[in-house]
DNA sequence: TTGGTATTTAAGTATTCTCGCAAATATTAA
DNA sequence: TTAATATTTGCGAGAATACTTAAATACCAA
């Protein structure tokens, strides 16, 4: 068995633990061509204050969202605009 | 907060959750084009027989792979060809 | 039937992960 | 400084999951 391969494997798995959470979904859906600040997108999929903050959070680190502080409030949104087609995560009934 | 948005996600999360284990996704690749024997798989990816077949009869359950029997060996294969391209699941440096 | 091979299933363990709660930090305004 | 708002962080409980070991099942050949 490859190494290398069971790396790249183990990376991709990493990356897929992402969206393994109906909640992180629903914020990448939230934030689909928007952004968004914190309290916004926990009312939007009613979760939470803390609990959206520490998914954001997650999603920060693994370089699929990016943020911007202006004054008290601190707004996310997707660093890479293609994510969601790139990774068959569209919402599929749209309505 | 919708019920329908939230059920979608929770299933669009669930189906996921197929690919978060490194182990799967190299079953993925060995199977891309390919048809495999169980002790063919467990071979290719150097894991035992026994968590092999688990790992099988999850993507299995999950529409995601298919099998047929021809005596005592078991083939499996991937159901959608296009489930790696769909879901961004290609290996990005083939050797 | 008996024996051999291929695969599946069951049970137990250790690890990981989501969430709620509480406390801490950051920023602004008075 | 003090108070108010927005966000982040720490901690512990409960659930889900991947793996190992052992046993069971399916099929074929003699």
């Amino acid at each position: 068995m490859d190494t290398e391969l069971f790396k790249e494997a183990e990376a991709l798995a990493g990356f897929f633990r992402t969206f393994v959470c109906a909640r992180r979904i629903l914020i990448l859906w939230a934030l689909d061509h928007n952004e968004m600040s914190v309290s916004q997108i926990a009312s939007t999929i009613d979760a939470s204050v803390q609990n959206t903050s520490q998914h954001l959070q997650l999603m920060k680190e693994r370089g699929i969202l990016v943020s911007r502080r202006q004054g008290q409030t601190v707004f996310y949104r997707i660093a890479d605009p293609d994510l969601l087609q790139r990774y068959g995560l569209r919402l599929h009934h749209p309505g």
